[in-house]
DNA sequence: AAGGCGGGCAACCGCTCGAGA
DNA sequence: ATCTCGAGCGGTTGCCCGCCT
């Protein structure tokens, strides 16, 4: 007897998302910034300018739907593709200190979203911990770190869980086939999308931030919008991990009001700096020290069946 | 070559939270 | 203080694609 489901009403649209749409909604956020979600199918009213009726014929999705669409794909600044060894050892490490709070996560992988993390751990490394942890039966006093020593770990499941991520990825940086995964098809799409239509003139630049790189600069390279970042060269080669030992000088707000601005991540960020348990400055020392760098390498470096994984699920 | 099967991932659903009235 | 509603989150589903037989 819950709320009916918002894209219940008649005429909104489901499934899949086409070029088109993607253009539509990239264009809408182009010019009226991302948030609003609730405006983005409704403004085809009558209030909005003609262009406007123009640019939003189509897109009958609701705001949900859009707002999933541009946080999860969309959004500049987002990596797609493999993971690095790095990133999967966030993930794990991240994981058995906050359990399966993928918001909160993807705020410490500012290039990851929060379905793309989830995804990856029930795809992949929930198997391998699953494996690792099958085929081994060594204690795990030796391996807990010390944050876990301050006392306010009531709960925190053993920090060796990353140990048991033992392998670094084995994948090359290869996108996916499909119309949903090729940043190039989109980014050629809105090229031409801007050279084929309205005589209008162009919109301002939308600005996006190399995420990772020595200075946050906004790159506009593509006049409408840019997604060099995403496409697993430049700023996509870059580990989250290098980000977070980069920042390591600044204060942690100062890092995410630069870099967690767009689609919601900021937010949940200074949630967690602010309210949430697990002490995230805790946290936040250790993911960004550099001797935690290399303990997390270390344990990257890990062979199979060398650690404990006592997991919890 | 064709069908079956499983993995991966995009997208949806339902719930919670928080801001504003 | 309470209610309403939009935004966001996590769990789940279903489709697509590649691999295997």
């Amino acid at each position: 007897m819950g709320r009916p489901p918002c894209c219940d009403k008649e005429g909104i649209k489901k499934g899949p998302w086409t070029p088109e749409e993607d253009i539509i909604l990239v264009s809408y956020i182009q010019e009226h910034g991302p948030g609003n979600w609730r405006s983005v199918p409704i403004n085809t009213d009558e209030s909005m300018a003609i262009d406007e009726l123009k640019l939003h014929a189509g897109l009958m999705r609701c705001s949900k739907s859009c707002r999933l669409r541009w946080t999860n794909y969309l959004r500049p600044g987002i990596k797609r593709g493999n993971f690095t060894a790095h990133e999967e050892g966030m993930i794990v490490h991240l994981q058995s200190l906050l359990g399966n709070r993928w918001a909160a996560i993807a705020s410490y992988l500012p290039q990851r979203t929060d379905n793309d993390i989830k995804n990856y751990w029930n795809t992949h490394l929930k198997k391998k911990l699953a494996v690792a942890n099958s085929t081994n039966s060594i204690s795990s006093g030796n391996n807990r770190h010390p944050i876990f020593a301050t006392g306010s770990s009531n709960n925190q499941p053993e920090i060796t869980q990353m140990a048991a991520i033992a392998r670094r990825s084995p994948f090359a940086d290869c996108p996916s086939s499909s119309y949903a995964s090729s940043m190039d098809n989109i980014s050629k799409l809105l090229d031409g999308f801007m050279k084929t239509t309205s005589p209008s003139p162009p919109p301002p630049p939308l600005q996006h931030y190399d995420v990772g790189y020595d200075d946050v600069k906004p790159a506009v390279e593509n006049p409408l919008m840019s997604f060099d970042c995403m496409s697993g060269t430049g700023g996509g080669e870059m580990d989250c991990f290098d980000v977070y030992h980069h920042h390591q000088q600044q204060p942690a707000s100062s890092f995410m009001d630069q870099y967690g601005g767009y689609g919601g991540y900021g937010e949940e960020s200074k949630k967690m700096m602010n309210h949430q348990a697990p002490p995230l400055s805790s946290i936040e020392k250790w993911l960004f020290d550099e001797a935690a760098a290399e303990q997390v390498a270390d344990l990257m470096d890990l062979s199979d069946g060398c650690c404990s994984v006592p997991m919890m699920f």
